[in-house]
DNA sequence: GCATTTCTTGAAAGCGTTTTCATTATCTTA
DNA sequence: TAAGATAATGAAAACGCTTTCAAGAAATGC
């Protein structure tokens, strides 16, 4: 019974309930403007009273506000984006404004026709988490709505993004493997091939190539391999490793699911880790810690960055400028690497 | 340049265009009348020539629809959860309606504020995932909004669920170690206490009873631990277990995040899995085939639920009436499994 | 004390659709 | 061919707010 009631109320019968003019309650409502203390006092009585609820439409559709922030994400369902949303929910919480979640799923035309849904629902704001929307397009979009850019760096907008530095992540976990010995350290990447591509993953074999780079050696050509960023793809990767017969110590995955991939199928062969070969994931996502043996990974602050995203949008929309955000990727040590000798 | 355009396009300027009335525009648009082919086309073209695109409030506000369906949620991040969510977002896809998420959080008095939200929002219809809302407040609901209630079982608004027999899952799995020779079966569970709680937990748990008693055994209370559904409580189930030092050789884990958590503590012990201990889940969620072992587990079709409870909820907003759907669980049979002798 | 500025308020004009109602044009049918 | 039914259309009234504008009241300054 508490839950229907605010059916028919409108903002009329509060006016008129307590004695004033439409525009009064609307201005107390929204606190837009002074209002006389005794009468503010019986606009809120009237409103509890009644159990008034403002109808949205009517509210966005003079003021032009939806109050709604969209979401455009590229992978539903995978544990790294997923966190991010879930920071940017967290982050919206206490605020009047509600994400509106659209995914882009990695295909460039359901992208653009999500981004066009979220146009038309008139979102006051817009934040991007991957994606490969051209430049051009995105600028475009920042033209006319306050845009955020998430997990992508993207340099025609350089104020808008918030992104891990990836290059630096895939520099430190393969550097980590040299510094515990390992010579042939494999990475499993994601193709670059398909256009621009995932940008991130791509920062991370640079990372990986400048730290090979940086000991003296040359990258193997051998030792690369790609995958789809899903779990299979790592036990193919792994399988086809094997095939090459290029001997190998270590694996550097460009993110935790592929590792656990790589992890399964060395199994399936009786290779231990890290005894016989040492695996670095990347994100450490909420299974990193959970895998036989517990997975070394670097580590990219979802959530946190999610909540960042929502909170900087949240000054964007109240007019202060927004600035560029990159976090610093972690190297968490668990047990999947191991000195060799 | 594609993405702005939309912006001061009306109705009116698509008339006059088109040289008719708004009302006429508005008819072809939605389709709510024959119009003469000749105007159709003519609005048609109008509406290609000037980008337009129709304004989401004032359709809402004049309609009454506001062409969006809340989802309730419980838990944000969590593998099964969000399999439905990406369900829902499918499902929804070739509608026009939008999904809006909420996440209750598992804590009463969050969830009943999304739900005021969302109701605020005034979302066509509702879709609540699990939660704690009395049967009175769902009635309530239920009473001025399509509603329908998934992952749980709700005997006041029978018509209304879709959920997974868990009961069946949890005698399943339970059997499935019986046959394979097992005794001691460990249950880990989740809280029962607060409240009535995690229906579908519970009925797992009395699926486990329910497959020991017809062994023509009686359940031991020291086999039956209590997690919170993390990963982490699996580890700490399976530590308190040991302390006991009452003997077992398999563990039903509630889902396969507390089964993670309890392959990790085994791993610890050096308790091989399935050599030494049996291990089943729950969810057959996407780290489960990756586990090492790969995890035996019950599978719940989450993405085809959250489809299912889409297109449902399509078909309640056109009319037509619902009918309840229970899905049979599937046992996987993986590896972490094995016979005792 | 009077002129001027500042506050507080209400009236009314939007905001961009949908939809009812009345009108006219077009068909049927006897 | 006239009368009644039917189909296509436009005018105008909602839908429920916000916000501008103007007016009256109160406060300020000289």
């Amino acid at each position: 019974m508490a839950t229907d009631m605010h059916k028919k109320v409108t903002i009329t019968d509060i006016a008129e309930r307590a004695r004033v003019s439409p525009s009064t309650v609307s201005r107390v409502l929204r606190g837009s403007a002074e209002v006389a203390d005794s009468k503010r006092e019986a606009v809120m009585q009237a409103v509890e009273d009644l159990q008034y609820r403002p109808n949205i439409f009517a509210q966005s559709l003079a003021s032009g506000q939806s109050m709604t922030i969209g979401v455009l994400t590229q992978n539903f369902g995978s544990p790294f984006y997923d966190g991010i949303l879930q920071g940017i929910l967290l982050g919206l919480d206490k605020s009047d404004y509600w994400p509106m979640f659209a995914d882009g799923r990695w295909q460039p035309t359901v992208e653009l026709h999500a981004l066009h849904s979220l146009l038309d629902r008139r979102v006051d704001g817009l934040i991007i988490i991957g994606g490969q929307l051209s430049e051009e397009d995105l600028q475009s979009v920042a033209a006319d709505t306050p845009l955020i850019i998430v997990a992508r760096s993207t340099p025609a907008l350089p104020e808008s993004c918030i992104y891990v530095d990836n290059f630096m992540g895939g520099y430190q976990a393969t550097k980590y493997l040299i510094e515990m010995g390992h010579r042939d350290i494999v990475h499993i990447t994601a193709p670059t091939i398909n256009q621009i591509a995932i940008d991130d993953v791509y920062q991370r074999y640079l990372g990986y190539q400048q730290a090979i780079l940086d000991a003296g050696w040359q990258v193997d050509p051998r030792l690369v391999v790609e995958g789809s960023l899903q779990q299979q793809s790592g036990v193919l990767a792994v399988e086809m490793l094997l095939a090459r017969g290029r001997p190998f110590s270590a694996i550097f995955a460009a993110n935790d699911q592929m590792a656990f991939g790589a992890r399964l199928a060395l199994f399936r062969r009786n290779i231990r880790v890290p005894q016989d070969v040492s695996l670095v994931g990347f994100d450490d996502e909420q299974f990193a810690p959970y895998m036989v043996p517990p997975l070394t990974t670097v580590r990219q602050p979802a959530v946190e960055i999610g909540q960042v995203a929502a909170s900087t949008m949240l000054d964007l929309l109240d007019g202060k400028k927004s600035q560029p955000r990159v976090f610093q990727p972690e190297l968490i040590v668990r047990e999947s690497v191991t000195r060799r000798s």
